[in-house]
DNA sequence: GCCAACGTTGGC
DNA sequence: GCCAACGTTGGC
């Protein structure tokens, strides 16, 4: 079994926040609604169960707030074949999908947000994917250090 | 509200 | 295959 991955996963709070994680049944959700191929490749392929994840809030409180861990690994997102769905995408069909989702379970939220800002200043961040210039992607790779500086940072060091 | 960066679309 | 136009993301 290979070792935990970390990752970042962004969401708008006002569409699926971590207070929303917080309060599904056995704190866990479906990580649905990702259109970007990049994206879907890391959810397909490259989450495992047990890798660790930032919860980003984008917006106006640009921040990371605590930490999510994969529960059940890619299968396809059936948001996708829902023409009701905001996120629908008729090119996915149950056969033949295209658009793949996790499952994540909350794991820890940080005593207070930690604002983008601020991980802007902190040593080992400098070549972080969330804080180069133009990057959108929603679902990122994270470095083990990297991830154990935020985690550090917002004052969850664990054993 | 602005705008830079990025991804997608579609004409050629 | 190229690339301009367009729509979206997301910080500021």
């Amino acid at each position: 079994m290979r070792a935990e991955r970390y990752w970042l996963l962004k969401s708008e709070p006002s569409e699926f926040s971590i207070d929303d994680l917080g309060h599904r049944p056995d704190r866990t959700e479906p990580w649905d609604g990702v259109r970007n191929y990049q994206a879907r490749s890391f959810l397909r392929d490259g989450m495992k169960v047990g890798d660790r994840a930032l919860f980003y809030h984008s917006g106006k409180a640009p921040a990371v707030v605590g930490v999510v861990v994969v529960v059940r690994e890619g299968y396809p997102d059936p948001s996708a074949w829902d023409p009701m769905n905001r996120h629908f995408d008729p090119r996915s069909t149950p056969d033949a999908p295209v658009w793949y989702m996790v499952d994540v379970r909350l794991e820890d939220v940080f005593p207070a947000p930690l604002p983008l800002a601020e991980l802007r200043g902190i040593p080992g961040l400098e070549n972080m994917m969330l804080l180069r210039k133009g990057s959108r992607l929603s679902v990122q790779p994270v470095s083990e250090k990297e991830f154990q500086v935020i985690v550090s940072r917002a004052g969850m060091a664990r054993p």
